[in-house]
RNA sequence: GCGGGCGUGAUGGAAUUGGUAGACAUACGGGACUUAAAAUCCCGAGGCCCUAGGCCGUGCGGGUUCGAGUCCCGCCGCCCGCACCA
């Protein structure tokens, strides 16, 4: 720098000329690109992949800039970082294009993963981009096949039967999400539930080792585990028989499995799910009851669904004899709140201590019988059911099997004991868990590889006939799906007995491409789908970071399919992600005009706080300003982030992302904020280039031997920043690093607008500026290579290694304690800082502040916590 | 309905996991610089009481503790998931 360079202003921060230059410098050097035989420890960082829908959306910016941080970090810290991307390509908003726009699903996908991947390119990212892959890519779902079929023959999977919502003027199963009020969303048609033979993958084989998987999974968020806990939801039960009374259409018994035996005696009737098989076999010959069950369903199956609909039952007239008291029979009915996936599908209504049951019970005037009381109340039930945990203590009466004090639990096992006597039933551990149906009608999807012989059933297609290639000629002319109604495409012969057969036209549910791309990534090109050693050298994945949305299917099914490739031999692998971070939402205000939802780059807000108005920024219309929603086209509450990075450069995006809310929480989007994290990256830009020119030229990296106050005072400041961001970095608190990188920069400012010209100082601002573009290296990467050339390096901070701090200037000698009386702060007191209990409170005591305080009054409690604080009890 | 989570200034949040509540930022107010604006820099700020100083204060009501934003019990409010959306 000359001495007249020093007296310009430093130039304004040039992203959009800066950011190109050090991608393509980081890319000429493929400095990113990682290597399997690295001999460095290995760190696998992944942020689940998107779905190409055509725009990066702000979400995935800040999921991919959080990944990058952790990335790029992990790298400056010696580690041999994967850090890749892909996508994942398979799936319904394909097809809806081709249906809508005539575009076919393939060109809509890979013109859409082009698009996104640019918007990734320019923001930065230290991918691995040799690695890449489409899961619709013939190469990905080739192996996908393969594991397809040798899970088919570990009898991994099965053929299972199951119902679908059908909308049968589309000829297709719709979501729950596609069913509203009971119709289909495309054609309004009143939705049919239909049973349709579905692959599954047998994950309730692995129930039990899933649910204690979790248990050493301790870098997952508790809330997911518990989630997952839930969902796989293991129960303890009794399963027994209720005898008919007068058998028909061959069933004698109706198998009932309950959580609750302990209600067993106050059983009032039994309910069955419409698709029971009593139920349909009633139906045949009952044209009420079969109106019944297909009306009960129109609303859809889902769990939601089901539990929130009305009551409703059918009396089927039959009647089962009470197992308890040999003079009661309890009627039959078929009710809309009974679930066929869970247990047996029927269940014995205990209207008293089930409000389910009670509300049931009510409607149709069934009778109420209390089995236990709270203890010194035995107050019948009304409308309320008496539903005490089960490690409460209860009075039970009416009581087969001698309990009459007792927990629930205890009132349990002695109901299953009596039961087990008797030979009516046996204790049961339930798992709520279904199988994963795979099965989808539709053409955008992974071909499920099998053939159809009459003689020969269901035949795998054999590992050389692999791939089963989607047909290029589909037509979405036709409802229904287009590899069925291909005019060629399904009709082969069978590879067993070579007669002309079938193939299934089904495609593979998309979560199944999502449950092992992780492991594809540890070497995409190879011939199988994974080689072994090396997915065992990668996996786990070390950090997962993704929407919460995902925190049961999608990671429940991933944990399977490492279950079922370690059983099939692709991988010795049993939980597939050490370590997991759900962040939150983008979220943004909404703004609404007379025709509608108004984007907010057309809106000017004027006035703060509850006086501000939104104004249309062309009409000058009034709009109301809505609630604060997860960013959706439906609201167009979405802001564009390429534009937020043409005009305000990926760092600053980047800075904003990570500024401010802790990533597991939603951010709401501000362009205050963004101007804020804008001013920050400027600022920098000016304190580096000001240093360096307040620095004389012939600056030499000569330590001094000692330093002013104020020096060693920024050297604290700049050192432990640089252990804290470490350290937050490391627990993915990145809103607190950011904090203290702020915090450091204000000291930095001061100590520079001090002016000291001393030696001592100008090194250590020389030093303070070096430290704080390597701490926010991982964040705003573009800035600080280029603050790091400016600082007259010639190396590329994407390659340099993470600074050592200075221990040494981490603790103070002394520590500020602040003194309570009764809990209340009073004063503060200095202290050494290893000084014990004992000298601390001398030290407190002989404090003329602590005398004044104390007045005379000789405490009745001095409490010292060292380190920390000293509270007196008077 | 079931399950899970969250609640701290005007706003986003911090608080070493039971130890000084409000760091840092945004917005705001005041000032400096400027013909002016932008940019930049400096200062101020939880509420209440006239001040010294004090009182109150982390959704609401109780409790445990020397000490509670943090732990326990009971409410209120908001958000998310519920198996064919990805």
């Amino acid at each position: 720098m000359t001495a007249s360079k020093r007296q310009d202003a430093p130039e304004r921060y040039n992203p959009q000329a800066v950011e190109p230059h050090w991608q393509a410098k980081w890319n000429d050097a493929a400095v990113f690109e990682t290597q399997n035989d690295d001999p460095r420890p290995k760190y696998y960082v992944l942020e689940m992949f998107p779905y190409p829908s055509g725009r990066i959306h702000i979400g995935h910016v800040r999921n991919y800039t959080m990944g990058d941080v952790v990335a790029r970090y992990k790298r400056a810290r010696g580690f041999n970082v994967l850090h890749p991307m892909g996508w994942d390509a398979f799936g319904m908003p394909a097809e809806n294009a081709a249906m809508q726009h005539k575009v076919h699903p393939r060109d809509w996908t890979y013109q859409n993963i082009d698009a996104m991947r640019s918007q990734l390119k320019v923001m930065g990212l230290s991918l691995d981009w040799t690695r890449e892959f489409a899961t619709c890519d013939v190469n990905y779902y080739h192996r996908q096949q393969i594991l397809f079929t040798d899970f088919l023959k570990a009898g991994l999977v099965s053929r299972k039967t199951s119902r679908v919502n059908w909308d049968p003027v589309d000829h297709t199963v719709l979501a729950n999400e596609q069913v509203i009020d009971g119709r289909g969303w495309r054609s309004g048609a009143l939705v049919e539930q239909r049973e349709l033979a579905q692959w599954v993958f047998k994950i309730t084989d692995f129930a039990q080792d899933l649910l204690d998987g979790l248990d050493e999974l301790d870098n997952w968020p508790d809330k997911v585990r518990t989630m997952q806990r839930n969902w796989i939801g293991k129960s303890r039960g009794l399963h027994m028989g209720f005898a008919l009374t007068a058998p028909i259409h061959g069933f004698e018994n109706i198998e009932v499995f309950t959580t609750r035996p302990d209600t067993l005696a106050g059983a009032s009737f039994i309910a069955i799910a419409p698709e029971h098989p009593l139920a349909q076999a009633l139906a045949r010959d009952d044209k009420e009851l079969a109106a019944f069950n297909a009306d009960v369903r129109r609303a859809g199956t889902s769990e939601e669904a089901l539990e929130k609909a009305e009551k409703r039952g059918f009396d089927t007239g039959l009647t089962v004899q009470h197992p308890i008291y040999a003079d009661q029979t309890l009627p039959v009915w078929v009710a809309n709140f009974i679930l066929m996936d869970y247990g047996t599908g029927a269940v014995f209504g205990c209207p008293a201590h089930d409000q389910r049951d009670l509300d049931f019970a009510r409607k149709y005037e069934l009778s109420v019988t209390d089995t236990y009381f709270a203890l010194n109340d035995d107050t019948p039930v009304d409308n309320e059911a008496f539903v005490p945990p089960k490690s409460q203590k209860v009075q039970y009466v009416n009581q087969p099997a001698g309990v009459e004090v007792a927990t629930g639990d205890e009132g349990v096992e002695a109901t299953i004991a009596w039961a087990e006597n008797q030979g009516l039933g046996k204790g049961q551990e339930q798992f709520r868990l279904r199988d994963w149906g795979v099965s989808r009608q539709r053409y955008w999807g992974c071909p499920i590889p099998v053939i159809h012989c009459e003689d020969c059933g269901a035949v795998p297609v054999p590992v050389d006939d692999l791939p089963v290639k989607l047909p290029d000629d589909v037509s979405f002319d036709k409802p229904g799906n287009p590899l069925d109604h291909h005019p060629t495409w399904k009709h082969t012969t069978c590879p067993t007995c070579g007669k002309d057969a079938v193939r299934e036209t089904d495609t593979m549910d998309t979560f199944v491409d999502s449950s092992w791309y992780f492991a594809r990534f540890t070497d995409s090109t190879a011939e199988n789908p994974t080689v072994p050693g090396t997915a065992e050298a990668w996996l786990p994945v070390d950090q997962y970071i993704g929407g919460i949305e995902h925190a049961i299917l999608h990671l429940l099914y991933s944990r399977f399919f490492a279950r079922a490739m370690k059983a099939t031999g692709h991988m010795d692998v049993r939980e597939p992600f050490k370590g997991l971070f759900t962040q939150g939402m983008v979220v943004h205000e909404t703004y609404k005009g007379a025709d509608g939802w108004i984007e907010p780059a057309k809106v000017l807000i004027e006035g703060e706080d509850d006086r501000r108005v939104a104004r249309h920024i062309d009409t000058g219309e009034v709009l109301e300003i809505g609630s604060i929603e997860k960013m959706s086209k439906s609201k167009k509450n979405v802001v564009d982030t390429d534009e937020i990075i043409a005009s305000y450069g990926a760092d600053t995006a980047r800075w904003f992302m990570l500024s401010d809310s802790p990533p597991e929480r939603d951010v709401i989007w501000s362009d205050a904020g963004v101007e804020g994290a804008h001013r920050h990256i400027q600022r920098v830009w000016r304190l580096v280039n000001d240093v360096v020119a307040a620095t004389p030229d012939d600056f030499s990296s000569a330590k001094p031997n000692s330093f002013s106050k104020d020096a060693l005072d920024l050297r604290k400041v700049m050192h432990r920043m640089l252990a804290a961001v470490a350290d937050d970095v490391e627990k993915l608190a990145f809103n607190r690093s950011v904090a203290r990188i702020y915090d450091a920069t204000n000291a930095i400012s001061k100590a520079f607008a001090k002016k000291s010209q001393d030696a001592d100082m100008l090194w250590t601002l020389r030093e303070a500026v070096s430290l704080l573009v390597e701490a926010m290296q991982p964040m705003t990467p573009h800035l600080c290579e280029a603050c790091w050339a400016a600082l007259g390096n010639q190396d590329m901070l994407a390659t340099k290694p993470w600074s050592e701090v200075d221990r040494t200037l981490l603790d103070d000698d002394t520590v500020m304690l602040p003194i309570q009386v009764n809990g209340k702060k009073r004063g503060d007191i200095s202290v050494a800082k290893d000084a014990d209990k004992s000298e601390v409170e001398a030290a407190v005591m002989a404090d003329p502040t602590v005398q004044k305080l104390l007045d005379g009054q000789t405490p009745k409690r001095v409490i010292v916590v060292p380190q920390r604080i000293v509270n007196i009890v008077v």
